[in-house]
Parts: structure tokens; sequence; C-alpha cells
DNA sequence: ATATATATTTTACACGCGTAAATTTTTTAG
DNA sequence: CTAAAAAATTTACGCGTGTAAAATATATAT
């Protein structure tokens, strides 16, 4: 009942009768070898559980099965559901993902598309660290690998740009809220990591100006990525010097939206739409805890599954094609009001 | 300005002045070759910024530098954080962490397992799923990879087992909300995934016993990862027709209590310690939202940092000394009462 | 059955680097 | 300054696979 110990693919095709080449192509493509071959060789496999060595494969072939997937932080729950979604398609594409996340760091960015770039990816998607990431490290990239850029839009980067339509999200939560009760303010991070919260600052803005309210922003303080910790430290001091304007809350993110929550929750203000309640709060992004926040956080969603779908959509043609679109196209999708209780 | 194109390591060589099996000694460790040597290299380097092949060099190589890391759910904050750290050791000794999520699916696991086979691996830390993992497949991957076993331990799993210390944790968490309050009932899935979760449960009944209380268990139907909901679901029917028997409930795990304790939020029942307070919650891990949740969760922590630290050191000794350890080490670290808000 | 198209085999070289052995150069010790 | 030790070079082969070209075998259409 052992199996033959098979070391490579010459004694393979030895073993299951058929040329090496053949062997060879029938790896590269099961379904380019005549259907009485394919199954020989698959009855071979089956007995002697065979695989070929993926590093003398990549090495000779000018374009490799790997598909990198680069996230700013992986240890946050929404990257960590967008990468799960991209590697599960990536899969299904036929191509073998490799997720890397730079946890903040632009130098370990920079050291992850080092590392990407040393295993020759076929394509890349890439949503960088934002503001802090490494411009000139990434363009560089960019240059040599074939890049789909998601999340966070940084001009040049990759061929195409993927993401959320911050501006239609924006006007969208802005317009319930103005419609249901008191306009928000907007609380955000002075500092934010990520670019999409100027777009939602700017839309906030604008989107309030133009249904005749004066915007109001709030700005808490504190760098990195820690947002929860951030939104409950800053919103707490907020609230006790009574620096909102109104009894809505619009946050940036739904992290910082998270974080907020608690700081309500513990100065005793109840948070929602009911009679009985001090304020409301809305989030951005659908986090995946958004469901579990008290009360339940409404906020606007990401459309997770046509992001990712797109994304790998874009970057498997790209990969196909071999020639890079010289015209870089954006893609945003438009965002869905989640109404839960905090709003 | 154009830095010149380096094709292979022959060209580097030559760029760089220097013989090619010297350059190549000198990729393996820098501090192999003279300093003088080393230093024409590295300004060869800067010129041109050549790096290895690495297909072509894993080929060679019997060990390469890569250290594979498998968790069951990356989109669990908790796996993400421990394999962040894992990630950021693994690095400072040197390697390379590819770090894979076998997203609860056990075909998923058998599948990364074989992909990390693929990729020869110099060793492998494996948080399997646990009750659904295909022990076999599990086993047969061990005996020729070396690897160590963390969190969930399987009994025969890997050269080693690094993890967290369940008897104790429960031991100590239910000393202190016997002294501080009512004795408490458990909250557990029915049919959980984790192999820590019987552990726990075992560990509650005995300590009960021992301290001279009833034990009393409540049961969650529901199967899979998505633990907030099942807690917050199926807490959320447990309180409405009163099966806890007392009014403190210690929940299996954190993603556990997060969704229970939004089910006592929309009861109106307050949780906490304090005068008003109907009940009190607790859970088990340190989840890194539990400091987000309203009242803030009073858990068991654990050793994030230690049970890392213990794990990279494991799999990198064992690396070093080629030989698996044919004794199976168990390792167990303490965790430390975090008390906040909510018992 | 014959011609044609399609698959397979044979042969041979390429990929980029690891590594061993023998030789030469450079450094260090006396 | 000379001998010994250490480091670098030269030479050459191996790793396991991709892939091209020519020859041969097999399948399909007429």
């Amino acid at each position: 009942m052992s199996k033959p110990k098979i070391r490579n693919m010459e004694e393979f095709a030895a073993f299951s009768g058929i040329s090496r080449p053949t062997v060879s192509k029938y790896f590269h493509d099961p379904d380019s070898v005549r259907a009485s071959t394919k199954e020989r060789i698959e009855t071979a496999i089956a007995q002697c559980d065979y695989r070929p060595n993926i590093f003398a494969i990549n090495q000779n072939r000018k374009l490799t099965k790997n598909v990198g997937i680069v996230v700013p932080y992986l240890a946050d729950p929404f990257f960590a559901e967008i990468a799960r979604r991209i590697e599960t398609l990536v899969i299904a594409g036929g191509f073998r993902p490799i997720t890397l996340s730079s946890h903040g760091d632009p130098a370990l960015e920079v050291a992850n598309l080092a590392s990407l770039r040393s295993i020759k990816p076929a394509g890349v998607l890439l949503a960088p660290l934002g503001r802090a990431s490494n411009r000139t490290a990434i363009e560089e990239f960019c240059a040599h690998v074939p890049t789909v850029n998601f999340d966070s839009n940084i001009e040049g980067v990759g061929t195409a740009f993927v993401g959320h339509n911050n501006a239609q999200a924006t006007s969208v939560m802005l317009e319930y809220l103005i419609r249901s009760g008191e306009p928000p303010v907007f609380f955000e991070m002075k500092t934010p990591p990520n670019p999409n919260a100027n777009k939602r600052r700017n839309a906030y803005i604008e989107t309030m100006e133009r249904l005749g309210h004066t915007p109001h922003i709030v700005h808490a303080e504190g760098e990195g990525w820690e947002m929860e910790e951030i939104g409950y430290r800053c919103g707490k001091q907020a609230l006790i010097s009574k620096q909102f304007a109104t009894n809505t809350v619009f946050c940036s993110n739904d992290r910082l939206a998270i974080g907020f929550l608690v700081a309500a929750y513990e100065l005793g203000l109840r948070v929602g739409l009911g009679e009985g309640c001090a304020m409301r709060v809305a989030g951005h992004d659908n986090h995946p805890f958004s469901r579990f926040t008290c009360p339940t956080l409404t906020t606007v969603s990401h459309n997770y599954a046509s992001i990712a779908a797109s994304g790998v959509e874009m970057i498997l043609k790209l990969i196909e094609s071999g020639s890079p679109d010289p015209q870089r196209k954006t893609t945003l999708f438009d965002s869905e009001l989640i109404m839960r209780a905090s709003a």
C-alpha cells in the first residue's frame, strides 16, 4: 500500500508511461492533452501523488500563477474580509493568492512589494497604506508588475483603481440623517492615514452646503490605525466638552464610531432614534463588527462583493491581455444605507 | 541616472567585480565574506538594485527560508493579531513568513497544507481548525514538515504544542466571579468548532464543583465561526426564556460574549457590577474588540506575546536542529484576569 | 482507404542559482 | 619578511522544469 516515491517529472513520466513534455503540458493545462492521455496521467497521480516542484516551474515560466494581495492592515476585520473574498475569487480563477499585510508600516509595505517582486507575480492587487506610503517605491513597482489598486486610491498608482464611492455614500447618509433629524457633525481623525477620509470630509462639506446647512467638524488627535481607541478617547473628550453642535454625529469610519459609541455609553448618553435618546451616531464602511455595537450601528456599506469581484476580474484581464491599458480606469461602486439602531 | 539592468547573478557578479560563487555566498550570509568584499557588493547593489531569483535559490537549497503560518480564520481579529505577531518574529528571525487562512473550511485547510508543501517550507506554525480538521491529512503533513501546533491542540499533531492554559484561566475567572458575586452560568456553543471550548467547559464544571457550587450550562445552537451572531441570537432567546440560573454569565469565548452583550443591551438589561445592574458577563480570550464592547468586557487574556514568541522560538530551534524532538512537548501559558466593566 | 489535422515523442537546450574541488590571492601571525 | 591561515576565484556540474524543433504516431474527415 506504500506509494512509490517519485522525485521529479522525469520519474513520474516514466511511471505514467507518458513523455515528460506531455506531462509538463498537462500540468500547465490539463485540457490541452488528449482525453485518454489526461486520464492516464490522472490515474498515475492518484497512485503516487506526485506534484511538480513549484520553484522549478516558476523559474522557467515567464509568468507565474501567483497573484499578490497587499493590504495595509490585516488585523482590521474590514481588510480581512475583503482579502478573504479576493483570495477566494483568485483561487477560483486558477491562480495562487499570496496575501501580505503591511501592518500599518510604510517600510513593511515597501518590503512586501520587494518580496512579491521576487516571486514574479502575474499580477498584484494593492490596497496601499495611503498618506504614509512610499509613493516612489510603489510607482516603481507598478511600472514592472501589472497592478490593480483598490480601496485607497493613489492617483497614478496601478493600471486601474476599484473602490468605494465616498461621495455618493456620504451624500446618501447625509440626506437620510438630515431628513430624519438634526444635521450631523462630522467626526474624523485630524490626520487620517487613509485617503478615503479626505474624500469623505470634502463630500460632507459640499453636501451640507448644498442642502443649506453649516458643516461642523470635530477632529480627533492621534496617529496610526488604532481607530477605536482614538474614537473612544477623543470622542469622550469632545462629548464632555460639548463640542458637538447638534445631537447627530457622522463618523468618518465605523472603527471611529465603534470607539465613539463606547464613549457615549460610558457617559450614560443613550444613542439611537427613539424618545429617550440623547443623540444619534452613524458610521461609514459597514465594518464586520458594526452589527455588534450597542446600539447596532447605522452606516453606509462598502460593496464588498462588487469591489472584490471587479478587482479580481480586472487583474485577471490584465494578466491575460499582457499589455496594460494605457488609460488608467477608475471604477467606483455605490454604497447602500444600512439602517440599524444608532441613527 | 538609469540603473543598469541586471538579469542574473552572473551579470551582477561581473558588475560588482566579484566572482559569482562569492556573491552567492554573500546573499546566503552577508557576514560570511570579507568586510571589504561585503562593502563592494553592497555598493553594487545600491547602484543596480539586483536581487536573486527566489525560485532558483529555493530550487537548490535543501532548506528554504519559508515559514508557513496557517490559521483557521484570519477574519477573526484574534487570529489576525496572533498571526501578525508571529509574522513579525519570523521576519526578525531571518525567515519569510507565509500566512494562510483556512477560512473555516477543512478542505481549504488541506489545500493550504498542500500548497505549503510545494514551497518546501523550513517549518510551519499551524493552528488547526480543530474538530472539523482532516486529521489524517494533517498528520501526513507533519510527518514530512517540521510543524509546531499552536492555539488549538490536536494530540499528536506537530512536534510541539504551544497554547493557552484554559484550565488555569477558567479557574482564575471563576474564583473572581464567585468571590465578587453570584456563581456564573457557563454559556457556550453546543458544537464548538474549537477544541479549547471543551477544555473550558470541563474546567468550569470541575472548578465549580471544587468550590462547592452547582455547574449550570446554557448551550447555543449554531455551526461555524459566526460566533457573535450565535451569541447574540441564542443569548437573546436564553435571556428571554430565563434560562440562566444566576445573574452572572461566563461565556466560553469573547466573540460569544460580544454578541451576548448586544442581546442584553437590546433587552434593556444593564450589565456590570454597580447598583443598577441586572447581570454580569465575562468572556475568555481578551479578543482585540473586547475593549470596545458596552460595557467593556471583563475577560481572561491569552498571553499573545508569549505564545507567539514561544511558537516562533520552537519552530526556529526545530529548523536549526534538523531533527524533530521525538518527545512531543506541550507548553501552556497562564493567563491574566482583565478586569473591566462587565463583571 | 487515404489525406489531413492533431497529439505525442524524442532530443536538446535553457533558466538562475547552489555548491564542491582545486587553485590563486589576500590577510594575519610569528 | 616569511609561513600559515583565510578568503576569493575558477571551473564545472547539478537541481527540476519549460519549451522549441523535428519526427512520429494517432484521430478525424472525406
